[in-house]
Formats: structure tokens, sequence, C-alpha cells
DNA sequence: CAATAAATGCAATAGTCGTTGTAGTTAATC
DNA sequence: GATTAACTACAACGACTATTGCATTTATTG
């Protein structure tokens, strides 16, 4: 038995996903035609089809898989910085840096998640509450038990609680102009602040 | 001179605007065909272009008077229930219950706004800046300046302040199962008195 | 090198969509 | 009721797109 077996199917389908995640991200669903994902991915569209069944599985494979990608990362973010809270503001502001980075990785990730609330009427029920699970709301979590840790804070309600500090840290989806990293640091700043003084304990210092 | 001056421009207009912002709230702009946009408004496709130049420029007056006309509303309710704030907590959840009505118009809205952000560099810029302009940060600016006349809050950047607010009230994009009356009220609560004890003034009453 | 699985290039199908032209119909004004 | 601007129905064009089949090439394993 001969063949091609580990030739390029995994490094392929990678190519695929990778390519399919850039366009997507940047045109939406619609827009996003498979003759432009393949240029993207540098693969003729006949392999497109050798490996996903059609545009809407692809699409639900792709936000499938950012979702686990992305939550694994901000997981590790959390555990990173908020195991050990020192000083509050201070390692909630870097977590927030981190996580709001103007990487390319993490803009790719905010505008992909734009399409997904866009299309979200459109695309199959089950697939939108799988990626909603394995990434929103599993980074919910992580966060609430961690913020749950933190003395000083009284929190009535965990996860509305990390609800709240990532809706405060979350950058402008549309900025007038590209924000300078103090711009940046000033919104995640600001957001903390509200965040930390919002659930303060009532006996705490000021 | 004869004709038809008033016989039903203005009134095919208005139709043609609201079944293009039923549609494209939505299926987004690259979905909605002007085929299902002539259904919804119940017009022939033809007479679309006989009032507007093409799809897009349609697309950019849908978002434009949508913006004008739910800043408008947005607005006025606060200045109807952060005109003269008595007690704080009541005003902004009645404001926030208000905001966040999960009335057609609304739900609409919402949708339109999610629909803008996917698309938003698809957009020329300027039509993207004037809707920024006269929905968002307008209501935003307004807002700021009521929540600067309650007393008991401390804000050192009141615009921030103002979008920490909404972010805070803001309804979930993609809820697993619609909220009932109980469950929006609990959520605009908490982000309300989240929002306040974190611009509570540091001399003010626990 | 031989065998073979995967990838490619290309054509073709079938459908959709934006847009325009045209001829006829409707309805408001005079 | 005549005039005329607006509206409609309809066809048509060109472009784009998802998807499939097939012949050919590539690269990997034995």
């Amino acid at each position: 038995m001969a063949g091609r077996p580990r030739g390029g199917t995994a490094d392929k389908r990678q190519a695929i996903l990778g390519g399919a995640l850039t366009v997507f991200a940047r045109d939406g669903y619609a827009r996003s035609s498979i003759d432009a994902i393949a240029a993207e991915a540098n693969v003729s569209t006949r392999t497109i089809y050798n490996h996903f069944q059609d545009k809407a599985t692809l699409f639900q494979v792709v936000i499938q898989e950012s979702a686990d990608r992305v939550a694994a990362r901000h997981i590790e973010l959390i555990d990173r910085y908020l195991r050990k809270v020192t000083d509050p503001e201070e390692d909630l502001v870097d977590f927030g840096l981190a996580i709001g980075d103007p990487g390319e990785e993490e803009q790719t990730h905010f505008a992909l998640v734009r399409q997904v609330h866009a299309e979200s009427e459109h695309i199959p029920r089950a697939a939108v509450e799988a990626w909603l699970r394995s990434g929103p709301l599993k980074v919910r979590q992580a966060l609430a038990s961690r913020l749950a840790g933190i003395p000083g804070l009284d929190l009535p309600d965990p996860e509305r609680a990390a609800l709240h500090l990532m809706r405060l840290i979350t950058p402008d989806p549309i900025p007038l102009r590209p924000p300078t990293p103090e711009e940046t640091r000033a919104h995640v700043t600001a957001g903390i602040r509200a965040f930390l003084y919002g659930y303060r304990r009532a006996d705490a210092p000021a």
C-alpha cells in the first residue's frame, strides 16, 4: 500500500482553514467566495471540496476552531494574570491589554466574532450554540472563577461580573482613528477602574 | 403642468426604506437582494432604481436615516428619564429598559448595528463616520452631559462613562434563549448597579 | 522505481443577482 | 377628462458563484 497518506492532507487542511479564517473575518460569509479562500490559502478550489462538504460547513469549522483556539489562549491569559493577584488594578489592566492586543490574530478574532454576531440567524442553531459554549461562555466562566478569588471584591454573580469586565475592556469596534498605544492603555485602565470600583467590597479601603 | 407630483413619490421612498431596513437588518448587505427588498416594500425593483442610484447608496441611506431616527429617540429617552434624576438607580434602570426594549424597532435597530459593525470595512469611510457621528457618538455625548448632572457621581471622563453605561446595559447579542422580562430587568439592574458603584463619589453614602 | 492517494487545472452546469431598457398602466393634477 | 409623471411587469445582459466531473500532475510510501 503506497500513496500519499501523510503527504499534505493535514497541511492542506490547515492552509484552507487559515485562508478561510482570513477571508471570512475580513469579508463576511456571503462576500467570501471559495475562489478567494483558495487563493488566500494557495490551494485549488477543488481541494477545498475534497476536505470540506461545502462552504457552510467550512464556515462552521472555521468559527468553531477559532473559538476553541482563542478560548484556550484567553484562559491561558486568565490563568497567567489572575491566578495570584497581588495588585488587582495592575494585573487586570495587563490582562485587558493582552486580550485586546492589536496583534494580527486578535484583530482577526474580533472581526470574526462580529461576523458571527451578524450572521447568527443564518447559522444552524446547534453550531451557534456550540460556538458560544466553547468560546465566549467558556472564557466567561473561567474569568468568573478567577475573579471570585480576588480579595476585596464583592461579586454576587461572578458570571455577570465577568461579562461586565469583558464589556468594559473590549476595544471600540469602529474607531474614528486607530488608537495609539497610550489611548488603548487609557481605555483598558478606565474600564478596569470602573469595574473594580463597581465591585469593591463595602468595607474595602477607598 | 400635470403629472403625479405628490402621488406616491414620498410614500414609495418611505416604503422602500422601510423594506430595505427590514431586509438589511435581517440578512445583512450581501445577502439582501434587491428583489427581496422590493417584495418586502411591495414595490417593483425598477422603482427602487428610480429612487436610489444603486444598492450601495440605498444601504447608506438606510443606515444613516436609521441612525438619525434612533439617535433622536434615544436622546428623547435620555431627556425624559435623566433630566431630573431623583433616584439614580431607578431612573437609570428605567432608561436602560426603554433602550433595550424587545420591541420590534429596537430589535431591528440592534440587528442593523451588528450588520454595520460587520460591514464597516466595506462601506465608504465617509459614510461610516457620518453614521457614527450622528448615531452612537451623538447619543453618547447626550448621555454624557446628562450623567454629569447626576449628583453623587464622580465622572472624570463623562463620555467614557457614557460608553461604559451603554456597554453595561446592552442586551446579549446571541442569547441561548430569549430572556424573560425578569431576566432583562435583572440584567439592566445589575449593569446600572455596577455603573453607579463604579462611579460613586468617594464621599458618597454606601 | 512503481504504485497510489492527493492535489491541480480546467471546463461546465445551474443558479443568483445587480442593473438597465422598454412598453404599458396607474393615478394625480389641471 | 386630458396630461403626464410615477409605477409596474417583463425581459435581458453580464457578471459572479457554488459545486461537480475529469484528466493530469505531484509527491509520498513501499
